[in-house]
DNA sequence: CGTAGTAACGAGAATGGTTCTCATTTTCAT
DNA sequence: ATGAAAATGAGAACCATTCTCGTTACTACG
């Protein structure tokens, strides 16, 4: 089962009704390896209304279904959660590219300090900052 | 040598003149552990302007004397960059609380990702989301 | 010690991403 | 089909952040 026809099973569990926003942008985020922002979905979908994508990516998350991402403050980016696809970002410091990476090392080491934590631990993110190489040729 | 007067001399050092503003700006980070938002910065210092204290916050974050912190994507928080006291941060999804930790086995982990990267990796951030121990007893 | 040049400052306007309001459209159980 | 209630879109409101600009204050120099 693809994640949009799981993310549209959710919704129907949930309690939520059928409607042309919410299909269009489950659509266009199962399009989507990585993270993409509020305001570019927007931009990318003409006949959806600002509310409806920020309508859709809150019910979105508080199901689970994405995860926010936050690479430097200004804008908030979301991408579908992929149980199979965990990872976490590379973001160059020059350019802005994002770079997605997963480290099945790291992931245990973070799992560790959350057994240990007093914190009961649901999620994390990890995010590099750097240079990409692209940036780093041009000097 | 205390973190601001570390604070002020590289500022002195880079060109930049004396000025109240900044000076009680870089008292209250002082006394601050863990990161503040500007805001909060602003409202607690009522004799400073909100320009001054974002663009003393930009200077220090310039020349790597804070650092950062993104928790939510809604507002920016900053904290003092201790070159013994790096650490991360976990943040209660129900009530908001920032707690600092560090773990010597984590920064190998995400030392060792760094090396084998496409990227030149200049910093990093881990955030750790759960429920803190006060909000999980309240159920 | 005065002074001039210039950086630092504060008030308030502008910006831009996000959230809210509300009238209209669409869904869906009946 | 029909009607109650959810979903939607246009635009206003909101709020953190950045910008503008006239004023203040620091400091190098005389």
């Amino acid at each position: 089962m693809s994640w949009s026809e799981e993310a549209t099973g959710r919704l129907n569990e949930a309690g939520f009704r059928a409607g042309a926003a919410r299909r269009q942008v489950i659509e266009l985020l199962e399009g989507e390896r990585c993270a993409v922002t509020a305001l570019e979905i927007d931009r990318r979908l003409p006949a959806v209304g600002r509310a409806s994508v920020y309508r859709t990516l809150e019910q979105l998350e508080q199901l689970g279904l994405i995860n926010r991402v936050d690479v430097g403050g200004e804008v908030a980016a979301f991408e579908r959660n992929d149980p199979g696809g965990h990872h976490h970002h590379m973001v160059c410091v020059r350019c802005g590219r994002l770079v997605p990476f997963e480290d099945p090392g790291l992931e245990r080491e973070i799992h560790r300090v959350g057994e240990g934590a007093d914190f009961e631990v649901v999620s994390h993110d990890v995010l590099l900052r750097g240079v990409c190489p692209r940036c780093g040729e041009a000097g």
